[in-house]
DNA sequence: GCCTAGGTCCCGTAT
DNA sequence: ATACGGGGCCTAGGC
């Protein structure tokens, strides 16, 4: 754990170079503007930010409000000090191609350490779990669905859910963990094409599985002749009601 | 600028309140573990991380790798310190409704300051500057081409570029700044069908623009009677080019 | 508020 | 390597 208060450039450049080769988590309270080219361009002008260089060499620019990074290079970049009127940070990477420049005219505050962190984040509630769900309640489809395979690449595209009505009839599903949109209606679609040109049949159903759907989604839907049901994603919103409406008057009085 | 190094959690709490209401960007290397519960449930066990909080009181729990957070709360969440066994963190945030919970076991340092930073990011190279190209310069797409509107919202849909063949039949372009995907024909499709329908001619032409289409979309293209015209980004990939294979050396040599 | 679509999207997975 | 699609996507712009 290393801490430096507005240090002079050379001094943070030896810090910096030192952290790098230790593979140190490097966070910078700096004012600095910031170049990038590479898919895009960008320019930001002097202001104070917060710069971090993460254990892969990924290396961020965020400012004081926001989720996202302002600006950012991917992991595996190499990234280089210079001092002189100011202290600059360049990154630069291959694939994408790409070149980052970090003009610091002051560092307010300098601090590294090695973190050790071999834990994975477990989240439940994805699309997936959700196609896993119908699989084993086929019912929240229809009384007939007979689903047969689950999250499955097949030539026909990678098809969530994939059954038939006991009829004869292939029944396929899309399921989306919030409202569908007109995207979701086109990906069945293009599904329920492929496989009925491939199999050479005449009739397949198409179903999107999703809390809900846009107007829009809905008229498309309709005029294919696909069918909609409606399945909330699992473990969604949690959240003890009664405690957010006392948040909600808190927040609207702190307002 | 306050730096705290290894704070009890007494002390932390404190220097955190303080903070917060004074609104001031918060950097916490710590030892904790996360959950999650809203739009889906997450669980992330204990390990070394960085938190943020941010001047908007978004917050942020970074790894010690990678570009994105493992964990965060969006803008204006309510944010709450307790202490006991551990320095707990509480965020809430209505709409999305969710909330999150840090489990501090050790806190290794704290920073916080207030900066200030008015400045916005300028960046070109996005669709639209692509589609601005197209329409300043129409032979990009053929030598009849001329358009007439311009990254506008119309009743058939969100149209990048729009315009006629000089024989009165209607063109319309969709951009893609990388390589087009089955997204973007379907995209395509969806706007040439619409504005046939609702003008209730027979012939639209529909062009993807982009650098590149995967095989997949160039055949549905070629079904569907669409057309390509390669056309690059403006401003995209300027880095240097030579300073670019030194580089491709230098990584593969320090691997 | 919902809907739509872009993003320097990132990221995993399958081919 | 490319390609395809999900994401607690985020974010901006319309309506």
């Amino acid at each position: 754990m290393r801490s430096h208060v507005e240090p002079d450039f050379e001094t943070a450049k030896n810090v910096l170079e030192h952290a790098l080769r230790r593979r140190e988590l490097i966070t910078l309270y700096c004012e600095c503007m910031v170049k990038y080219e590479g898919r895009a361009y960008s320019k930001l002008e002097r202001g104070e930010r917060v710069v971090t260089i993460k254990q892969d060499n990924t290396l961020l620019v965020h400012k004081p409000t926001g989720r996202n990074p302002i600006n950012w290079i991917k992991e595996g970049a190499s990234i280089k000090f210079k001092t002189g009127d100011a202290l600059v940070i360049t990154a630069e990477s291959i694939n994408p191609r790409e070149h980052m420049m970090i003009n610091i005219s002051k560092v307010n505050l300098l601090v590294s350490a090695e973190l050790s962190d071999a834990e994975e984040v477990s989240i439940v509630g994805s699309e997936a779990d959700m196609a896993r769900m119908i699989y084993e309640k086929p019912y929240l489809i229809s009384d007939d669905f007979k689903p047969v395979s689950l999250e499955e690449q097949t030539k026909y595209g990678f098809i969530d859910v994939m059954g038939h009505n006991g009829k004869g009839t292939l029944v396929i599903i899309e399921c989306k963990r919030v409202t569908a949109g007109l995207n979701a209606v086109q990906q069945l679609r293009r599904y329920v094409e492929k496989i009925k040109k491939v199999k050479g049949v005449k009739k397949v159903v198409g179903y999107i599985a999703a809390p809900g759907m846009s107007k829009n989604a809905e008229g498309m839907l309709k005029d294919w002749g696909y069918k909609f049901a409606r399945v909330e994603p699992p473990n969604r919103n949690i959240v003890d009601k009664s405690r957010q409406q006392k948040l909600k008057k808190y927040l609207k009085s702190n307002s």
